[in-house]
RNA sequence: GCGGACGUGGCGAAACGGUAGACGCAGCAGACUUAAAAUCUGCUUCCCGACAGGGAGUGCGGGUUCGAUUCCCGCCGUCCGCACCA
């Protein structure tokens, strides 16, 4: 009994395609080309097996589109700018180059012995000079275009990692890495100017249609796009004219009050003379921007005693109140509340005993009797109350209250949007530097671009907490390149996003002097499948369809969707372990005991958490190499295809890949002790085959069709099963009649191993070779499913009666209505229920079922 | 609160509106072994039954249909995203 020897093969087929450098893509334009992408990790250490299922499935795509005919673009590389490696500076005292030098080494190495077809001659590392130059250009570009701009706000700032978030990067108020609660800074920011495309971005999305819907929809509701009207209100005393957005012009005339944001200018104009009001302001300031803060903070307003002027009708007055719910960030940083028909503005109004004036009245109700209780009246309705708009719809009042303060001049209709711009400048070391100087007489001086790249110094110290660029003694002071005088280097660095916005289009000519040739670009972008976690939904796929506009806009390309599939894989989970003082220990750790019981290595018991993804904080990880060193890479990538759904989580475990790891062998049995001996490659298949042997070919090509169909529509899973399901027969094949057998084992056995080509490249390479073939597996094209012989001939029919199965037909393929029906009514199992009566309906669906209803 | 996804054996899961549970894991029985591992064979949704067969069954309640895991309506539950967005 002959065991696959893993170590041997892998080893051996890595090199071969190595040696002929049998996945690097060339520029071919007279070809089709397909390019696929996995979202290129962080160095962070070391794999775990959670980490390598996106890439299996990026092979898998990459090896299968390859043997169809395409030109295939298959490359990786490393996100390698950011905070863990700083962090380990500084708990460490090493260097993040070194540290990131060391994990890209460890982790290339890791991805090779996977056997992944990359075309490593395009690996790349953002944090190489050779990649950053050309995004400090792309900056210098985005500046000249109005892409770029500087700018002093409210941001949010961590307090642990030391540097500002995205609004992208701040979840449930936490950041998103460090998990510290943010706080609100002011300071002067880089921003991009994605709101320049919010409209663009938005309604793109429709054309994504190989996008996952719910990726779709979370853009969508993070762009959030409302239609409204800007209202101005005059102040009664003249001073100035405060402008609000509002979704609901309709309701203009249940106004009863105006509330400005703490940090809208007016409040900060009257807080200046206002020590009450500026004891308010801080107040809300303190208040955090997490779930928790919002959720019980009080919705409060303080009272400015300035009254405005409804637009509207000039005898009406509402007073002006600065409230801790209004965002500056938002429309205009002020609203008007209507309390009878918003839920928030009816507490409010409640609050500080204002009126409450419905002016939409729901359907058959009586003016009359109508009141707002504790609940305000969000659905539509007639319009009352409200002079010239009784008696509209809701729809009609909005357009005809626009239509009014355009002609005014008291407002106009427009469209709100909840994306920001983004804020780009990080307070780190370890990021792409920021290529401006600031200058004492001329303001904000880009970096010529002959002294491109800005390089980061490699002499800095950690010792201290902030900004090490900001401390070193030497590299931040440079001449100003416009007036010749000292001035002072930007030290704040790029979010790395930045570099991961354009990454893709580096890899079509990685080794070009300029970012991207624009022939190369042309040729293989967009990414025809992309592949990566759902958690960059709104962050990083946003951010790169953003910089495809903005380098079409500085004419970089022409193209907005960088990329055209996406697919969003789920995680692999594991079983999580605690001991009783909530520590979390390794599976390697815990044993069972003969009663049952789950012990720690000092016999302490453990209690077993929930399924969660592999993480080394919870300790629940597998190692890759352990894997890979017990079981072979294909294993572990089987295993890694078969269990569930792509889309899915998968829950690793012991027994599953064992059981992949069982199957590796029966193959490689299969090929190597065949039960018949197998004639020469290409050897002819009898035209006329004993009916089991027949049979066996029509399983084999049925299996082509489906497993093809699996894989183009992402079901690993079931093409996994498919193939199964094909060796399983090819394992009960009839050996009695060695000269028919012979054939069709062999067409059934090559089959099975180029199908599984691109799930387990090297065993199926070791098995073609084994099969007598001379050429490589992956040169080889993709098997065709003779149609024929897919389709059955002989066909099994369901019979119901009354919707219950009652017995099975086996009839030819599109046999006669009739006749189907005539055999149906003809079963015994049929004429007992129908007690010699005439069925009242007989229902025949052609090579399925017969339904009668009795 | 808003939006979305999901709910099928002991477990992971299959199933163009057409024979529910393919494929695998675990389990049970057996074969081969001095024995174990490995391997092979059979069984394995639940209930009644020795078999044949019958009944129930895809979270719950309705509906459409000859026929519903699939479509529609209403619940319940789990997970995810957004959340003071005017």
């Amino acid at each position: 009994m002959s065991r696959y020897n893993f170590r041997e093969s892998e080893a051996k087929w890595q090199q071969r395609w190595r040696d002929g450098a049998t996945f690097a893509a060339r520029h071919d334009p007279a070809r089709p080309k397909y390019y696929v992408l996995e979202m290129f990790p962080y160095p962070s250490g070391k794999l775990h097996v959670g980490h390598v299922r996106n890439y299996t499935m990026g092979d898998l795509v990459a090896r299968y589109r390859r043997a169809c005919g395409y030109n295939v673009l298959h490359p990786m590389g490393w996100d390698a700018f950011g905070l863990p490696a700083e962090n380990a500076a500084i708990a460490g005292g090493i260097h993040p180059a070194v540290w990131t030098a060391e994990n890209i080494a460890t982790m290339r190495g890791q991805l090779q012995r996977m056997g992944f077809a990359y075309d490593w001659a395009r690996e790349i590392a953002t944090c190489h000079p050779a990649y950053y130059r050309h995004e400090q250009k792309m900056f210098l570009d985005f500046l000249a275009k109005d892409l770029a701009y500087r700018k002093e706000s409210w941001v949010n700032w961590d307090p642990v990692d030391h540097t500002v978030l995205a609004n992208e990067q701040v979840i449930e108020g936490r950041g998103w890495r460090t998990g510290a609660l943010v706080e609100k800074r002011l300071l002067s920011q880089w921003f991009l100017r994605i709101t320049r495309y919010s409209d663009d971005l938005l309604s793109a999305l429709e054309k994504l249609d190989r996008w996952p819907e719910r990726v779709r929809l979370m853009q969508e509701h993070w762009i959030g796009r409302s239609e409204g009207a800007r209202v101005r209100w005059p102040l009664s005393d003249g001073r100035t004219t405060i402008e609000v957005f509002t979704t609901r012009p309709d309701t203009l005339y249940g106004a009863s009050f105006i509330a400005l944001s703490p940090h809208h200018p007016f409040s900060e104009k009257l807080a200046a003379d206002n020590p009450a009001l500026a004891e308010f302001i801080a107040e809300c300031d303190r208040i955090g921007t997490s779930e928790e803060a919002i959720e019980t903070a009080e919705k409060r307003g303080f009272r400015t005693g300035i009254d405005a002027v409804h637009p509207l009708d000039k005898e009406r007055r509402v007073p002006v109140y600065v409230a801790n719910f209004v965002l500056m960030e938002y429309g205009t940083g002020a609203i008007f509340g209507c309390p009878g028909h918003d839920q928030r503005d009816l507490d409010f109004a409640r609050k500080y005993g204002l009126p409450v004036i419905p002016v939409v009245l729901p359907p058959k109700t009586d003016p009359a009797s109508f009141a707002i209780g504790d609940t305000a009246y969000v659905e539509d309705g007639t319009i009352f109350n409200s002079s010239f708009l009784n008696g509209m719809s809701v729809t009609d009042a909005k357009r005809a209250v626009g239509e009014r303060l355009e002609a005014s001049g008291a407002g106009e209709r427009t469209i709100a949007y909840r994306l920001r711009d983004w804020g780009v400048s990080r307070q780190r070391y370890w990021g792409c530097p920021i290529p401006v100087i600031h200058c004492a007489d001329c303001g904000i001086v880009p970096v010529p671009e002959a002294d491109l790249p800005v390089r980061l110094p490699e002499d800095v110290d950690f010792a201290a907490p902030g900004n090490p660029l900001d401390r070193h003694p030497t590299w931040k002071h440079v001449a100003c390149p416009n007036c010749r005088k000292p001035a002072v280097r930007e030290t704040d660095t790029f979010d790395t996003f930045f570099e991961s916005s354009w990454y893709f289009l580096r890899f079509c000519s990685a080794r070009a002097p300029v970012a991207f040739e624009r022939a190369a670009a042309d040729y293989w972008m967009p990414v025809d499948q992309y592949i990566g976690g759902v958690e960059h939904a709104v962050l990083h796929l946003l951010y790169s369809r953003f910089f495809m506009r903005a380098l079409s806009e500085c004419g970089y390309l022409r193209l907005d969707e960088p990329f055209a599939g996406l697919f969003t894989q789920g995680m692999v989970c594991h079983q999580t372990y605690q001991n009783a003082e909530g520590e979390w220990l390794f599976p390697e750790e815990v044993q069972t005991d003969p009663a049952g019981r789950l012990l720690d290595a000092d016999s302490r018991p453990v209690v077993a958490g929930r399924l969660e993804k592999m993480s080394k904080s919870k300790k629940n990880v597998v190692g890759l190499d352990t894997i890979v060193d017990t079981y072979g890479a294909d294993t572990a990538r089987l295993y890694l295809l078969s269990d569930s759904p792509p889309e899915r989580d998968l829950e690793w475990t012991d027994t599953g890949i064992e059981g992949a790891w069982r199957y590796v062998n029966r193959l490689w049995r299969m090929v190597s002790e065949p039960p018949v001996p197998l004639p020469p490659p290409g050897a002819a298949i009898p035209a006329s085959l004993p009916p089991a042997l027949a049979a066996l070919r029509r399983t084999t090509h049925k299996t082509i069709a489906a497993v093809t169909d699996d894989i183009d529509k992402f079901r690993f899973n079931r093409a996994v099963a498919r193939i199964r399901e094909l060796s399983n027969a090819l394992e009960d094949l009839d050996p009695s009649d060695p000269a028919a057998a012979g054939p069709v084992l062999r067409e059934g056995l090559e089959t099975v191993t180029r199908l599984l080509g691109p799930m387990m490249p090297h065993l199926a390479e070791e098995m073609w070779h084994e099969l007598g073939h001379a050429e490589m597996l992956a040169d080889a094209a993709w098997p065709v499913a003779d149609a024929a012989l897919a389709r059955d001939e002989q066909v099994t029919i369901a019979v119901q009666v009354n919707g219950r199965l009652r017995a099975t037909l086996d009839l030819p393929r599109d046999a006669a209505a009739s006749e189907v029906e005539e055999a149906a009514l003809a079963l015994p199992q049929v004429t007992r229920l129908l007690e010699g009566k005439v069925p009242r309906k007989v229902v025949v669906v052609p090579n399925r079922i017969v339904s009668v209803v009795a």
